[in-house]
DNA sequence: ATCTCTGATGTCAGTGACTGCACTCAGGTA
DNA sequence: TACCTGAGTGCAGTCACTGACATCAGAGAT
């Protein structure tokens, strides 16, 4: 027998996803965190850099992941296809926690501080693919452009995951994303013709959302 | 005569760019920056909302551009190229204070949480940009990823064009990086061929721009 | 000439995030 | 037995940020 009680961390980690449900962000304050855990204030800030922190811990895994996909590509994939290949390959660890996924998801929407914060760990995201893709030989502006591209992909692939009413895999929302992306970068994108009767929103395999040019 | 001085808000901003250049953001404190400017700490935060906030006040103009030139671009031109064209036109905002830029964007660089507003910043001029392409007709995949990509092209071309030793034109890092872009989204970048001549292959018009780094 | 209203600023007294430093104490090891 | 270590605690302090209220020059009204 030990001491105190194990996993500290993870007491911590979902204390603090309850309190910030249940009141609020801002009205949640560190030492209640503490408290529900079972630990005091100055242990908190022994695991967590600060209060935004205990929502974004433990993102090296799938760091590891995608570097590690992003390597293990065939020599023939080009960088922005061996990105999408992690992506999808991701999809398994979103999968397994679809409504943890969604109720952070729907917090950090709610705050703008945790918005500042998912968006730096995003493009730390971003550059573990770029220095994967280094590591394969790809060469620096393109590097760097295939990480962020794979970001946005991986974005709007979340967004459209955690509201799909029909609960599709993640992967097949990154493949949808992806498209979409292709498609815009290549210009076939342009605005509907005249009449527009254009269904908005949702997301086909993307490719058209095109007509080709003019209208008013 | 006026009771005060005039120009409080930057009184301010000089005053926090000249300390926090001077011994840095995390040893300054607000009443500092405030003292300096001849007023006080309240004052401060009557101005800006927090301490970061003061390095990121007046992108109102620059969303503003932005909206207006994707709105004006011809009825032809694709979403990708209207936002490329939109960030071409800011580049007089950045020309005319080339070294404020520089010393700003080095000031960032070495601070994350300065790192986080910028990106939450970027992240909403990448709204903007959405929202003017929706306005033109453009569909939401599409809106959406035109406006990240936007971005993306935006921080590349920013980097190097504050790195370019050549000086070259802010609107020329911003064709270059769009080049790189549209290789890269098309799968026109692979690994160099096995003797590593260096230098990836097809990356057409914009594919060395800002060589630093390269490979691993 | 005085009256009043307004807007920019100041004063003051908080709250709570975060930090440095010294301390406790069960369990393992020499 | 004595010592060390690792996980957690206690405490005092700094500073970002806020709400409530006070001040006071100048503009316009009377």
């Amino acid at each position: 027998m030990s001491r105190w009680e194990p996993n500290a961390l993870e007491r911590l980690q979902r204390a603090a996803m309850e309190l910030y449900r249940e009141r609020g962000f801002d009205e949640t304050t560190v030492a209640e965190i503490a408290a529900r855990a079972g630990l005091t204030e100055r242990t908190f800030f022994r695991y967590f850099a600060d209060k935004r922190e205990v929502l974004f811990a433990g993102a090296g895994p799938l760091h590891e992941l995608l570097r590690d996909k992003v390597a293990r590509a065939p020599d023939s994939t080009a960088p922005i296809d061996a990105v999408a290949a992690a992506l999808e390959a991701s999809s398994a660890v979103f999968e397994e926690r679809r409504d943890f996924a969604r109720q952070r998801h729907a917090l950090i929407a709610a705050h703008p501080e945790l918005q500042e914060r998912e968006l730096i760990k995003l493009a730390s995201l971003a550059a573990t693919l770029a220095e994967a893709l280094r590591r394969r030989g790809v060469t620096d502006p393109a590097a760097i452009l295939a990480g962020e591209a794979g970001i946005a992909v991986f974005r709007l692939a979340f967004e459209s995951w955690v509201h799909d009413p029909k609960r599709r895999d993640f992967s097949r929302h990154v493949r949808e994303s992806l498209g979409a992306l292709k498609a815009v970068t290549a210009g076939k994108v342009t605005r509907p013709a005249a009449p527009s009767t254009s269904r908005a929103r949702g997301a086909s395999p993307a490719g058209r959302a095109s007509g080709r040019r003019s209208s008013g």
